[in-house]
DNA sequence: TTATTCCACTTGCTTTTTGCAAGCGAAGGA
DNA sequence: TCCTTCGCTTGCAAAAAGCAAGTGGAATAA
């Protein structure tokens, strides 16, 4: 039973020698252990898909009561992310007082991980409000999908 | 600007309407926002990873102390999983006396998620102990690497 | 039949994280 | 100079997670 999984049995094997132990957990290693290592929370993933889709770039906007995160968790997940140097931070050349936020390029690797939640929850969420346009460009042509949104963040950098 | 971004102006358009309210947040509408709901948390996808890729069935197996989950959470997630029908729970034929988990299709849909974030963190995790083979796999021929998967975890079912 | 073991939780308690509202200091503009 | 905006920080209450021990049903052993 188990031995058809060989193909995966090197992915099995590799959590066995990290074990996180008492107090200081270890989050490295198994892929799917970092990745909850750096979102593994709700939040994270929700400030990447509005830097990544909805051209979102300041702490105010945030903020906006769509999903409603409070600001001091809003701090902690823009501050985790640029420790993690998937965003990056720099004062707002045409508008002293803020700051703008972007992703790095290790943040814009999330997009394949982004899209393939979009398809899962598209399929599964009998709510969902994805829009088809988007979904049929996501299934007949995702590599220029891709294109045209990582190109779409380095011109918004301006 | 933001202009750019019209191809995902849908994705973009479709947060506002569903605002979550207090006390009552909505989960649904958003892709990323549902995706979120399922598996917004530290211990679900691990829970999945455990079930796809590992060949684990059985309650117990999932409290090996490998990154060590607390049984009361554990018994809460995988309740969660199966009220959202990612996971299934029967009688183990051959031993009575234990039950057996195993992935719904919509759990399998969820492969090329996991897969997403295994490339990502094999790139990014300087300590990744993803096995090159599977890796190698993975971006050579994903196609055929999901179907060896999905393949063993119905051959698995027995 | 009775006792024992295994399994899958459940409970009670402590610690940590999150949520919420208010406040605060630096920078910029009037 | 004063006022506003921005990006947090603080204090406190509520929720979630972690930990260890206990429980009750089903199977197996005596």
């Amino acid at each position: 039973m188990v031995e058809n999984l060989h193909f995966a049995s090197g992915i099995y094997s590799c959590y066995i020698p990290r074990v996180a132990t008492k107090k200081k957990a270890v989050w490295e290693g198994c892929p799917i252990r970092f990745g909850m290592g750096v979102f593994g929370d709700k939040w994270t993933l929700l400030i990447i898909r509005d830097l990544m889709f909805k051209g979102k770039r300041f702490y105010g906007e945030f903020t906006e009561p769509v999903e409603g995160i409070a600001t001091n968790i809003l701090s902690d997940r823009l501050n985790r992310l640029q420790e993690h140097e998937i965003i990056l931070k720099e004062r707002d050349q045409h508008h002293g007082a803020r700051f703008v936020y972007r992703l790095t390029d290790k943040g814009k690797d999330l997009l394949p991980v982004m899209l393939s939640i979009v398809e899962w929850s598209e399929k599964h969420d009998p709510n969902t409000e994805a829009p088809p346009e988007f979904m049929q460009k996501l299934r007949n042509d995702p590599d220029e999908l891709r294109t045209e949104i990582l190109r779409a963040l380095d011109t918004d950098k301006v």
